[in-house]
RNA sequence: GCUCCCUUCGUCUAUCGGUUAGGACGCGAGAUUUUCAUUCUUGAAAGAGGGGUUCGAUUCCCCUAGGGAGCGCCA
């Protein structure tokens, strides 16, 4: 690992811990620090923050490269492994232990337990100076394990000088001798971090406002080493639609939900860039253009909300502009995360945004039998042909925000007949939709070609010719070809369908 | 409790002391239309409250209220 800012440009660092996800909140931060690499000619480099043994999870740390790699958002190199360099944090620990900016403290858990709860009782600030500051280590007891604590400064400030926080001042007496070793010999967080990005040359370190006051105390172990801190931005944090921080209750927290219900990585980097940072009026940017246009100080400092309904109508403008073949692509490879079983038994809150991986679950469960998955889906449409799904896009994408909406849609292609109509596909098909029917179908296969346009033209002479309204005579065809009340164009069913089997499902509903 | 931060339409935001406070989502109305959408036109909708500074405050300062984050041998 070797300092690469000598020329000027921009190291950064994305650095999660292995909790099990990444988490959308995460995956804005990481966008942030990716597109600042990107706009300034600079690395974005990933470390996981795995000292926590109790917490090491190599399938978290699989999960984390995999929500990145799907929101395409590319990083130099290996990701590090914060655990495998403790070592190097247990040097810079005995190097501050030896210039005098830290020292070994032999406080205990209870008796620190014991200070906090006095504390609290007092109803007074705890800031932990330990005895062992000034005490000389001679006096240590005995086969008592020790600790090693930063001998922060107890009087002036400490600045954060934050280009999205502006000048954050702390004042030191306020901040206390962190840990940087514990008593087992192995370094904290602050400690890890600091001499993490220190030796991988990271000139920017963008993260969330959670790690603010972080940033006054790494700004003092820095400060203990003689080493430049790098230029901070805390970046606001992303709530729920309540303004509440964002958990379980607000639906998808994971990147790898979003994945499912169906956004294109391209719309939700779109939405996530909008949420803290702009650029005048526009909202609808190509990543050339945020590559272009982005910059950190141009971030806001205030929270903002995450608004699905923004989402749906971003994602809904890029399933339109994306060429069919991609968004083919796109769904081959989002169905087989699908278990549709496991979606209905998903407690939901109520007040949660609906999810459009459910409502196509919903919709498999209802329509198709013995379907449980979206790889039996794909099976399903691999023996219709994913040209049948290919040919239904066009008229498909005008009316999805979603994939899986994108899918509900194409559904009538692979439902088998006779076709289980819902409510009000039934009440279309009364007994004059059923003569009319009857009259229809000679009509249609009286046609030479079954194209949309043909079949457009032949049904709308039929209506002209027997009087009645085109509705009258398309909405009992969508019922009876897709067993809806809802669906693209009847004639562009017709089509995707093919002669055989739209005959056989209008002849299912004529009798 | 202590420390730090935030506050423009319901939501995301523009405004770098002088604007009829703009755009987008959502919502309402209308047009197109075989359903649903798409598309187009259009309407309603905001400077938390109170003090200053200033010829003039959404913009600068202070207070109040509300919200958030942090206060571990977690990260």
């Amino acid at each position: 690992m070797t300092k690469t800012n000598e020329s000027g440009k921009p190291v950064v660092r994305f650095a999660p811990s292995p909790t099990g996800y990444l988490h959308i909140g995460g995956a804005r931060t990481a966008l942030f620090n990716w597109l600042y690499a990107k706009a300034k000619g600079g690395t974005f480099l990933l470390r996981i923050e795995d000292t926590d043994r109790e917490r090491n999870n190599p399938a978290a740390v699989a999960a984390i490269l995999d929500g990145l790699t799907w929101l395409e958002l590319d990083w130099t190199g290996e990701p590090v492994s914060q655990f495998s360099r403790a070592d190097r944090h247990r040097q810079i620990a005995e190097a501050l232990l030896a210039s005098g900016n830290a020292y070994k403290c032999y406080l205990t858990s209870a008796e620190l337990d014991e200070m906090r709860k006095a504390a609290e009782a007092a109803k007074q600030p705890l800031t932990i100076r330990s005895p062992w500051r000034d005490r000389d280590p001679a006096e240590a007891p005995k086969g008592v394990p020790h600790t090693i604590r930063l001998r922060a400064p107890s009087d002036g400030e400490t600045v954060v000088d934050d280009s999205v926080q502006g000048r954050v001042t702390f004042a030191n007496k306020d901040l206390d001798d962190l840990i940087i070793l514990r008593s087992d010999g192995n370094p904290t967080y602050n400690l890890a971090v600091v001499v993490d990005d220190h030796d991988m040359g990271i000139t920017h370190v963008v993260r969330g406002v959670d790690h603010l006051t972080n940033a006054a105390r790494q700004t003092q172990i820095y400060n203990g080493m003689s080493w430049t801190a790098p230029v901070w931005a805390h970046v606001p944090l992303i709530h729920g639609a309540d303004g509440a921080k964002l958990s379980k209750r607000h639906g998808a927290q994971g990147i790898e939900d979003y994945r499912d219900m169906g956004y294109l990585p391209v719309a939700l980097r779109n939405y996530l860039v909008r949420l803290g940072w702009s650029h005048g009026d526009d909202e609808i940017m190509s990543s050339e253009q945020l590559i272009a246009w982005f910059d950190i100080t141009d971030i806001n400092k205030s929270a903002s909300r995450f608004d699905f309904k923004k989402l749906d109508d971003l994602n809904g403008h890029y399933i339109r502009i994306t060429p069919d073949a991609e968004l083919l692509k796109r769904i081959k490879s989002m169905l087989p995360h699908l278990n549709f079983t496991a979606l209905l038994e998903l407690t939901v809150d109520p007040k949660a945004p609906p999810r459009s991986d459910v409502a196509l679950a919903r919709d498999v469960i209802t329509q198709l039998p013995k379907v449980a998955t979206g790889q039996d889906v794909c099976a399903l449409f691999e023996a219709k042909g994913w040209d049948r799904l290919a040919a239904a896009l066009p008229s498909l994408k005008e009316r999805a925000k979603t994939l899986a909406e994108l899918v509900t849609g194409a559904l009538y292609i692979v439902t088998a007949r006779p076709l289980a109509l819902d409510d009000k596909a039934a009440k279309l098909i009364d007994a004059e939709a059923k003569a009319m029917l009857v009259a229809l179908i000679p009509r249609l296969e009286a046609c030479t070609s079954w194209s949309a346009a043909d079949l457009e033209t032949a049904v709308k002479a039929f209506a002209e010719e027997t009087g009645a309204k085109l509705g009258k005579v398309a909405q009992p065809l969508r019922a009876a070809l897709t067993g809806r009340s809802v669906s693209p164009p009847v004639f562009d069913v017709m089509a995707v369908l093919g002669r055989d089997e739209s005959l056989a499902r209008l002849k299912d509903q004529a009798v």
